[in-house]
RNA sequence: CGGGGUGUGGCGCAGCUUGGUAGCGCAUUCGCUUUGGGAGCGAAGGGUCGCAGGUUCAAAUCCUGUCACCCCGACCA
């Protein structure tokens, strides 16, 4: 196939967008893949497409492999299914809602877990129909908050979901670790350095969960891994390991201290190591407790959480989100500290939160036996030697405190380093949740119905068209991996004679001919602006038909390496058809 | 939702402080020259200056309001 460059719907731009802060934001704009429509939503031009179908096919050949089937769903979804699973609350404002004229709710898919198990559901009804796997590649929306980096974070975007349903749960392992398996080749396919790290399984609900996380700076994600295993995890679902359980007999008793002017936990550790108090004082033995309001999906009222952290450590509003989900976490007003009078901020400690019947969740490194220095409830007092166990018992653990590079892995093996990556996967095995809600049965042999368990699979694919894009380029451009660039060879006839573009036309046709698919420039511009726009357009190899072609020769350059051979016009079609495994 | 910023030809920007002909680069069109690294010269087309109101003889510029968008933080493929 020849695409020539005189006629393709593709202007190239000299400077970056504005709005754009990105490398693959910048680069698809400035080759013409990409252009804004609305905030978070990208219309596909002709070069974009093809990237886009050409990481489908790579996704689809993938899943089909493992036995998947493609069905597609609507976007455009009515309300009660969602209802029933009670998502239409606990996916909150960011699903697009919208009323037909009767005033019917609806709303366009954020993701179809519902209608899988429905259909499965209708369709079904034998232990030996199952296992299946079924999926989609689907335009899903999501009223994002603030969506960013251009097509990396969109309110419209296009994903691969795809779904397990198996009789138990040894039968939904082998389903996920096809799955597993499916996404380690299709990310191998597409060139990616990618990350399988442990998950938080977020709104769909379930347990088992990993991500796949591409390595990129700009990457929303971060991650940590350990120097010493394999163990790789999102900070959000990071557990902190406990330390045992100490003996509470041999600690002295709690004391309250007058601690004025100390409402930060360095100012408190400051005034204690000059209190002369026979021993010296670190963040780390201070418990910090810090108050929000969570509120369960659909509900009105807002409830206090004491949430206690060891003091050198920040909460990290995410990882505490991730714990307390589907909850709502929201930090207090002024308003709440004037409603609740024993809150004594910057002094607040345990005992106020007990005595007034606020729930108290500490991180897992507060366990029975730890003495703390904390609030004592009372403007400018703290209370030193306060145990755990003894003094005061936390309602449960959470994990909320940020995690750090350095800490020790949950794992006992190393310590943890942390880097930053763009979610692209996400795999988890759902169970019963959804099939519960619908009573999805298979009759088993003995004529009793068996309860299906399900796994859910996403694949970002119109992401990866960026997260691609974020790996893959240099300062002059993009540059694909083969199996996803627009064309195979970015044919450049350099040159104003006739007799260089009839050799361009002419060499064209014979790698069209070989199966290549050929960008084919004979625009009748400068070399120059030429070479500048092969580069940013980025087909991993470029061909220069110009001044070599009186001694019968022409260019081929490697765009990663920048590498260039001369290679005889007679020669170049084989040349070509084995550099690109055509 | 909190914080910061920006709205001026298709794109990127200046002009605004100190009100008085709307400008530059890229892109586009025409002509001549040029043709292996984003060409040169000459000419041309294209903008209700986000919107509304106000001040003024006169508003892109000053004032009030409003809308939109972008960036940084809390949500997710």
């Amino acid at each position: 196939m020849i695409t020539r460059m005189s006629s393709l719907f593709l202007r190239t731009l000299r400077e970056d967008p504005a709005d754009a802060e990105v490398p693959s934001h910048k680069l698809l704009v400035r080759a013409g893949y990409v252009r804004r429509v609305a905030p978070g939503g990208y219309s596909w031009l002709p070069l974009g497409l093809r990237v886009l179908r050409n990481i489908e096919a790579v996704v689809r050949e993938e899943m089909d492999a493992i036995g998947g089937q493609e069905i597609q769903f609507p976007a455009l979804l009515p309300k009660e299914p969602y209802e029933a699973t009670g998502r239409w609350t606990e996916y909150g404002p960011s699903v697009f809602r919208l009323k037909d004229r009767k005033g019917a709710d609806y709303l366009l898919g954020p993701t179809h877990e519902e209608l899988f198990a429905l259909t499965v559901k209708g369709e079904y009804s034998s232990y030996k129909d199952y296992p299946v796997i079924l999926y989609q590649i689907q335009t899903k929306y999501r009223d994002e908050a603030r969506p960013r980096a251009g097509i990396l974070r969109g309110r419209e975007f296009v994903m691969k979901d795809s779904y397990s349903f198996d009789l138990d749960d040894a039968g939904l392992d082998r389903s996920y670790a096809l799955h597993r398996d499916a996404y380690v080749r299709i990310f191998d396919r597409l060139g990616l350095e990618y990350v399988v790290v442990k998950a938080t399984s977020g709104a769909m609900g379930g347990s088992a969960s990993e991500e796949f996380l591409a390595v990129a700076a700009t990457g929303e994600d971060t991650y940590v891994r350990s120097t010493g295993s394999g163990y790789a995890a999102n900070v959000e679902a990071v557990e902190t390991p406990a330390p045992p359980a100490r003996s509470v007999e041999d600690k002295p008793d709690a004391q309250v201290h007058h601690t004025p002017d100390t409402p930060t936990i360095e100012s408190l550790v400051d005034f204690l190591n000059k209190a002369d108090l026979g021993r010296t004082f670190t963040a780390a033995d201070t418990l910090k407790n810090v108050i929000v309001k969570t509120r369960a999906p659909g509900a009105k009222e807002w409830t206090l959480l004491g949430v206690g952290v060891p003091g050198d450590r920040e909460v990290d509003l995410k990882r505490l989100e991730a714990s307390l989900e589907p909850a709502e976490v929201a930090l207090l007003e002024e308003a709440d500290f004037a409603a609740n009078p024993f809150l004594v901020k910057g002094y607040i400690g345990p005992g106020a939160l007990q005595a007034n019947g606020v729930r108290y969740l500490v991180d897992p490194r507060v366990v029975t036996g730890t003495a703390w220095v904390t609030g004592a409830d009372k403007a400018d007092h703290h209370v030193v030697d306060l145990v755990c166990g003894r003094d005061f018992t936390p309602d449960g653990t959470v994990e909320a405190a940020e995690v750090r590079a350095g800490d020790p892995s949950p794992d006992g093996q190393g310590t943890l380093v942390a880097a930053r990556g763009i979610e692209i996967g996400h795999i988890f095995q759902l169970g019963r949740k959804y099939t519960d809600a619908f009573e999805v049965d298979a009759l088993g042999p003995d004529s009793k119905p068996i309860r299906i368990t399900m796994g859910s699979y996403g694949i970002g694919v119109s992401r990866l068209v960026a997260a691609i894009a974020e790996q893959h380029h240099d300062e002059l451009g993009l540059v694909w991996p083969r199996a996803v660039a627009p064309a195979d060879v970015h044919l450049v006839v350099a040159g104003k004679d006739d007799a260089v573009f009839e050799g361009g036309e002419r060499i064209a046709a014979q790698l069209s001919e070989r199966g290549l698919r050929v960008l084919l420039d004979d625009r009748k511009a400068t070399p120059g602006v030429k070479f500048a726009d092969a580069e940013l357009v980025g087909v991993p190899t470029i061909v220069v038909v110009g001044r070599g072609l009186a001694h019968g020769v022409v260019e081929v350059k490697d765009r990663a390496t920048g590498e260039r051979t001369e290679v005889p016009v007679g020669e170049v079609a084989d040349h070509l058809a084995g550099l690109t495994g055509r």
